[in-house]
DNA sequence: ACCTGAACACCGTTCAAGT
DNA sequence: ACCTGAACACCGTTCAAGT
């Protein structure tokens, strides 16, 4: 009987796929085991149970949101970047729900490297436009709260919907360019 | 043998005081069932599995977090008012976390009265400032997301902790102020 | 109308045994 | 070093039976 062997990187793969299609609560041990062809045991080599589970994929998750926000600021500045920041932002929890949700749901050992990188993107924009250090760090600090909180009442569905909720998002990003002056 | 009866208050006033003491992972039709003396399955009179016991919790979670949001605003306009109503939705984060938490992980099905409601005070101290009704509607969502944004990341662990935390924190409450004018 | 008690499915977790 | 297989605890859910 061969044992089939397990690659940590497929892991963690198939338990994003299984959060974004069939929903965070879909994240099983059992399910990630049965799609890769092995014991809910066997995981237990690779991941710390259940919670490590899930840290793994919230990680991956903050991972990927951080990759798809940076890369949507190259190039840009000032208020149009933080045009660009916010619609990748928004763009990555439409496009990847489960990811966006269960990256705001679990709560982080260590400070988030990836969460960092958000905020380290906003304030080289703010600085870049002008302002000091300080008030740099307090404008992306209110820029990623107003983002963040925008974009996960939406995600639930908390939100006024469709073009309501799409004109609102307008005057917030709006107000957060008016930060960079 | 006597039966115990299910006070519906009682049932919910029992979860809520689980969550916000052993946390939201703890809240399971068992424990509720054990601390009212009954059996698990007797509580399916009264809630809908266990996904109705989040729920209703998650609902009266929201409902109080308006109540202290809404009577923080009684009396102060503007800026002040802003700020009132900040700290008040701050404090109930930091003193009924698992309330906090779980009103905000668990998606509502019919939109939420008590999420309206904080909305609805927001709208009322923009209008009162002089905006028109889209204006001040634009504005409170704003003001909503970013300080459910704001709270929520504090909440989770998410953002820089202690005063760099209010520093910050009182920057975004003063850009939401601006929006008064 | 409302609760008990038994029954079943499912998941998480541990650990000795195998390779 | 890594996976299997058995074992156990625990929770959710259903339903016939009692009151």
């Amino acid at each position: 009987m061969p044992r089939r062997r397990i690659d940590p990187a497929d892991l963690v793969s198939v338990a994003v796929r299984i959060v974004d299609v069939e929903g965070p609560e879909q994240l099983t041990l059992s399910n990630v085991a049965a799609e890769l062809g092995v014991r809910p045991s066997a995981l237990y080599t690779h991941v710390d149970g259940s919670d490590g589970l899930r840290r793994a994929v919230a990680h991956a998750a903050r991972q990927n949101l951080a990759r798809s926000v940076q890369a949507s600021a190259v190039g840009v500045a000032g208020p149009n970047a933080l045009a660009a920041i916010a619609k990748a932002y928004r763009h990555f929890a439409i496009e990847h729900p489960g990811q966006y949700r269960i990256s705001i749901t679990i709560g982080e050992l260590e400070p988030s490297a990836a969460e960092d990188s958000i905020r380290s993107v906003l304030t080289a924009v703010f600085a870049a436009a002008g302002l000091n250090e300080k008030d740099a760090a307090a404008s992306a600090a209110t820029a990623h709260a107003s983002l963040h909180g925008f974009i996960s009442m939406e995600s639930r569905g908390g939100s006024a919907p469709g073009p309501a909720g799409s004109d609102h998002f307008r005057h917030m990003v709006e107000v957060l360019g008016r930060l960079c002056r």
